[in-house]
DNA sequence: GCCGTTTTCGGCCCGACTGTTTTCAGTCG
């Protein structure tokens, strides 16, 4: 039982108290403690009751409930709740703009228990017969049922890794002579994904049905000899696919895709004369094989070096490949510092000296604490007078620790008529600044993207955060015409941000890399709220790998001197 | 449910916005 199994279980039982009204504190200790387990760096199932005691926010009943579920895998607590409402109430739950209120009106009132059920309510006009409820409500649920089945099915790609990886480990001990590894989506890197697709090769005649008894496995959906599929414990869809060996790297090439990668391929393939598929490729006129064992063979064959996975979406790696022009991708052994931090000055967990030292054991050598300013009252933001002298702290620490220094910032917001929320005299002493926008989501696109241009032209303004807004598989981005907000990035000699968090990954890879085509410089964040948080950095790379980043394009694989000479505020000095 | 005591209860974050209201409840960040 890994940390976030639990932090799930104890996450649902705050959902479900919510739904049942009680006591909001209560609620709160199981949110904060869910949040407290998903960050923590050791495995909590393998903590005593003492040692979990002494974590923050564990007392003596969170304790024991781990315990029960490190032992048994299940919390009775949790399967009372559940007796109580059916599972999928917790749906209603995500959709935007219904809260636990509104659940609990629904089931009790309606006995509606699933988005379809919802859909059907509000189209029968039959919601905004309850109390509090009317038709613009209704049409907004609407609205919301449809975005969720848009999005249904898909996951976020470290949960879809996370599972891959789990199953790998499993068939690897379980059928040592055959070769498995990931392929499609999850390959790529995308940062969502429909189901885990993994290659097999080898002649195990028990691969099929070692994959199918696998201990995760929730239904079979398909079983044959050369392919099966499963659906998990979770909802992700598994997919195994077994090859012979001489069709490895064929199958590999094939599975992986993308779907426009593999067409603008084949087609290349054709006009040379060959055809390719996922078992080889061949001559057309006798059909013999020509090369089939590893992907390089393949590419190589068709005139090609070998394409990185996370460039294969059918944006030109081709034509670069033909020319030997693919840039050399970041990495994560490059990454020299983070940029966005918070503390538990605003909203973050824990101090200042504690986020230095996880992101020095991180392996970065800077960290920008960059808390919220005022306008996020709800996060307790700053004014200039805690902003400054939140920062003098920052510079005292800083001196005081070896192997890291810190940076003192803000994540400053940019309010709805793109005024900065700090005053530039406040804002100009500090070492950083990235500006966001947190509050009126729902401006037009022409206020939205005049919003951001004015924050772009603040002279303070180092870093746009999370310049899109979008929630991955939950809120779109904001109206924002990113194509402008580029120009004008590039002009100011403003950076924009990769934010890692894993439902953020914002720039997008396809807006990142249209940033970098028009030269502006790109920052890779973690907007750790936690010391555990660090480890997000993976998910920003692989997106600015997706991007077609170098090293080059990215701001803090810079040491902390190179980095600081870079910024928009010193250049102009 | 946790925490920190002035040791065994009382405090724990809140402002803006929206749709529903006629004074506010629910949701979001």
């Amino acid at each position: 039982m890994d940390n976030l199994a639990i932090a799930r279980i104890f996450s649902e039982i705050a959902d479900l108290l919510e739904i049942k009204s009680e006591n909001p504190f209560k609620i709160r200790a199981y949110r904060n403690a869910s949040e407290t387990i998903a960050y923590a760096t050791e495995r909590l199932a393998y903590c005593t009751e003492d040692q979990l005691r002494a974590i923050p926010g564990i007392g003596k009943d969170l304790a024991s409930k781990i315990r029960e579920i490190a032992e048994t895998g299940e919390a009775r607590y949790h399967r009372d709740l559940l007796e109580q409402f059916p599972t999928t109430i917790l749906d209603l739950l995500r959709l935007q703009g219904v809260g636990p209120k509104t659940v609990a009106q629904l089931y009790a009132q309606l006995g509606i228990r699933t988005v379809d059920e919802l859909e059907a309510a509000c189209r029968e006009g039959r919601v905004r017969a309850l109390k509090g409820l009317g038709a613009k409500k209704e049409q907004l649920m609407l609205k919301a049922c449809a975005e969720r089945k848009q999005h249904a099915g898909r996951h976020l790609l470290p949960d879809a890794s996370e599972a891959a990886s789990l199953l790998l480990e499993y068939l690897r001990a379980e059928c040592s002579t055959v070769t498995f590894v990931p392929v499609g989506s999850v390959r790529r890197g995308a940062d969502t994904s429909g189901d885990i697709d993994i290659l097999a090769t080898g002649t195990d005649p028990h691969v099929m049905a070692t994959f199918t008894i696998y201990k995760l496995v929730d239904r079979i959906l398909g079983q044959g000899e050369t392919k099966s599929s499963v659906l998990l414990w979770g909802g992700i869809q598994a997919d195994l696919r077994l090859v012979p060996e001489e069709s490895h790297g064929a199958a590999m090439q094939y599975f992986t895709g993308s779907k426009a990668h593999n067409i603008a391929l084949r087609d290349r393939a054709m006009s040379r004369g060959l055809k390719l598929n996922e078992y080889g490729l061949f001559r057309v006129e006798d059909g013999a094989l020509v090369a089939g064992r590893t992907e390089a063979e393949i590419y190589d064959a068709l005139g090609l070096v070998e394409i990185p996975a996370e460039l294969r979406e059918g944006r030109g790696e081709i034509e670069a490949a033909e020319l030997d022009a693919l840039p050399h991708l970041v990495t994560l052994a490059d990454i020299q510092g983070d940029l966005h931090s918070h503390t538990t000055e605003t909203d973050g967990r824990d101090d200042i000296e504690t986020m230095a030292i996880a992101a020095r054991d991180a392996g970065f050598r800077y960290l920008a604490i960059t808390d919220h300013s005022q306008a996020l009252a709800m996060a307790n933001g700053l004014d200039e007078h805690r902003a400054l002298a939140h920062a003098q702290r920052v510079r005292d620490i800083s001196h005081r620790l070896e192997g890291i220094t810190l940076l003192a910032g803000i994540e400053c917001d940019i309010r709805p008529d793109g005024a900065m929320d700090l005053a530039d005299d406040c804002l100009a002493q500090l070492d950083v600044v990235i500006a966001s926008v947190h509050s009126a989501f729902n401006q037009d696109e022409a206020q939205m993207t005049d919003r951001m241009l004015r924050a772009v032209t603040c002279p303070y303004v180092d870093i746009i955060g999370h310049p899109t807004g979008r929630i991955l598989l939950r809120r779109e981005p904001y109206k924002v015409d990113v194509r402008q907000l580029i120009e004008a990035a590039a002009e100011a000699g403003v950076a924009l941000e990769i934010n890692a968090q894993v439902d953020r990954l914002d720039l997008s890879d396809a807006h990142a890399k249209s940033a970098r085509d028009r030269g502006v410089k790109i920052v890779i964040s973690t907007d750790s709220h936690a010391a555990g948080g660090f480890r997000q950095m993976r998910w920003g790379v692989q997106v600015a790998r997706r991007a077609w980043l170098t090293k080059d394009d990215v701001l803090n694989t810079r040491t902390v001197a190179e980095f600081r000479a870079g910024l928009r505020r010193n250049r102009r000095l």
